[in-house]
DNA sequence: CATCCAATCTTGTCACCGACAAGATTGGAC
DNA sequence: GTCCAATCTTGTCGGTGACAAGATTGGATG
């Protein structure tokens, strides 16, 4: 009986069935217990690998953070390459990983359920921030405005309040008003077009 | 004993506790039994009047949504009697609102923590969602772009997502580093230089 | 004023959960 | 072969949400 006691890979297991868990039914009715009974093991197993459920959600934050980071410096670099910096491609990319992974997006921005002052989690948020912003600064003042940790602001907050809004299913009949008068159909190309009314070339005043 | 059993208004007073607790400690650490005990109730009493814990969280969702459609419509009549209508004052409240009833704002757009049909929710979310866009459509041409439908998922999606990302603490280098070069000190003023950024005067098309 | 009723609140209970403690098992280092 | 640290299990406790059944109240009706 018992099974066996080394699972193999017990803390990855019980990250991924959270994400999964927190994507179809949201962070509130997450269960440690739940988790453990999906991956076969016992009530206190997940407890051994995050601490607490709190742990937990921290890893969960600090996976995304990282994933959102690395998505991130892809565009810069491709923009760096194509010698035509994109601001609109940072956002894009930012939407799509809301859409890709929409629990750990979720959980990266709700300070209750997350330890804040987890070592871990402050570094991965202070890359993904300054990636932001550094991306923003390589972009000629012409596009982004004379001061580039205001254009972050507004960049970060149309970027993030355009994916929350679209996870959280807000902006249904709006994006349908949008797309049904042109050929866009992904919420990228809605995102693009939304992006496109920052920084439209007028002057920063 | 028991006190006397009619409490007067037990519904406003687990209203306003709710928000309380939410406000100091998130909505993940909310028990009804606890705003029981704050009230000097049973254990049971709040369950009578919200049916349970999503009910009563429905219940500020849809009172958060009257409190901001109502900023929003004084907004919208104030400006059209001063003759300058103005998105951006629409935008300082829409923040204005997350910052004072962080409560009602959080669990506005928390699918998983409210009971998404329900109708009364329903109606007051179509409420707000259609003043934000007569907002917008009552904006000359060249301020707001050609497309309303559009500008007003640019214009919601810059104020969402600063008001998260301000009440989540996202913003607070990046500000201090735009604070510290200008007179600025509120969010307000802070929120009126990023919404500059969008409908600055370029051309839409 | 007496009676009745619906709304309101209480008491009691159950299954589930998070956290903790103590013990069992395992793989690997030595 | 022995030991040890990491991993997982078992057992338990207080707290919680939900539900059922009963008690109390204010007001309506006669």
């Amino acid at each position: 009986m018992s099974a066996r006691y080394h699972h193999g890979d017990l803390r990855r297991v019980i990250l991924d069935a959270a994400a999964d868990v927190i994507t179809t039914t949201g962070p509130a009715s997450l269960s440690l217990r739940e988790l453990a009974r999906v991956a076969g093991v016992s009530h206190a197993a997940p407890a051994h690998h995050f601490g607490d459920k709190t742990g937990l959600l921290t890893a969960l934050a600090i996976e995304g953070n990282e994933l959102l980071a690395a998505s991130l410096a892809e565009a810069l670099n491709e923009t760096a390459e194509s010698g035509e910096p994109d601001f609109a491609e940072l956002g894009v990319r930012y939407v799509r990983f809301a859409r890709r992974y929409p629990a750990h997006f979720a959980v990266m921005f709700r300070a209750d359920l997350h330890r804040e002052d987890d070592p871990g989690l402050i570094a991965a948020k202070a890359r993904t921030a300054g990636l932001l912003r550094e991306g923003l600064t390589t972009l000629p003042e012409h596009r982004r405005g004379p001061d580039p940790a205001l254009s972050t602001v507004a960049a970060w907050s149309i970027a993030h309040g355009f994916a929350t809004l679209w996870n959280a299913r807000n902006l249904d009949a709006l994006s349908a008003a949008v797309l049904g008068r042109s050929a866009a159909t992904e919420p990228d190309e809605l995102f693009r077009a939304v992006a496109a009314l920052l920084f439209q070339g007028g002057n920063g005043g």
